[in-house]
DNA sequence: TTTTGATCATCC
DNA sequence: GGATGATCAAAA
């Protein structure tokens, strides 16, 4: 495909905040347009959206693993909610490192890092709007505040017992109460290695974190509102 | 093949 | 209906 209209990366926070802002209102079919960026089916790029909003942002990493916004250090989570601004879905953090996590501590975890700073940005989900009618919300840029910091390390703090004590298959994504460990694979026949009780290599489902979206949801009520460009929460 | 972007499909 | 486990596509 093509050269959509290249967005610069923001130069700072306020910058990236004022575009995301900017966006708000819109509709995703007319963001589409703007940068020549053809419109998928969802059900088979599920990850159309959020690509989309990092074209139209001016994200710099796709497909690597740093900060949607290098210079910022800030990362870009689209979150696609209901019409009361409620999360449909539970929002990908990070994959999870299986091999190290048992000895590893939230305070250096991956997961932490990746929610150190994230640009919230909600997107109308409503399945009888049509993709391109739906609207951008109000994004909201987030740091965790200490009480969720230390929520979310008690939910690794779990995982991270499980697995030292080699018993990666019992985690399930009844686990956790914030924090989520479930499959993110291309098919359940992928594999990745592991470690069992006794720190003997395992062929086990490779993992990633989710966030639930009632943790998200609390996170988006602090200023979500589905709104105009000039209106704000 | 792995990582990033997520949502889908089915079971409770 | 909501959540869990499974899956899809692009990029590197």
């Amino acid at each position: 495909m093509f050269p959509f209209a290249l967005v610069s990366p923001p130069g700072s926070e306020a910058e990236l905040l004022a575009r995301a802002r900017a966006l708000a209102g819109h509709s995703i079919g007319a963001i589409a347009e703007r940068h020549a960026v053809p419109v998928a089916d969802l059900r088979r790029s599920k990850g159309w959206v959020g690509r989309l909003l990092e074209i139209a942002l001016g994200a710099t990493a796709s497909s690597r693993g740093e900060p949607d916004f290098q210079l910022l250090g800030i990362e870009l989570k689209t979150v696609p909610v209901d019409a009361k601004g409620r999360p449909k879905e539970s929002t990908f953090v990070c994959s999870a490192p299986l091999e190290t996590m048992g000895d590893l501590a939230w305070a250096e975890s991956p997961a932490r890092e990746k929610l150190a700073r994230v640009l919230w940005v909600p997107i109308e989900a409503d399945p009888a709007i049509p993709l391109t009618g739906r609207r951008v919300g109000m994004p909201l840029l987030w740091t965790p505040s200490p009480d969720e910091d230390q929520a979310l390390a008690q939910d690794w703090d779990e995982f991270a017992e499980r697995i030292r004590s080699g018993h990666i298959d019992r985690i399930t994504a009844h686990m956790g109460q914030h924090l989520q460990m479930r499959p993110k694979a291309a098919s359940a026949r992928s594999v990745r290695w592991g470690v069992n009780e006794d720190g003997a290599p395992i062929r086990t489902l490779p993992r990633a974190f989710y966030l639930r979206s009632s943790f998200v949801a609390r996170i988006l009520s602090r200023g979500y509102v589905i709104a105009s460009p000039a209106t704000r929460s």
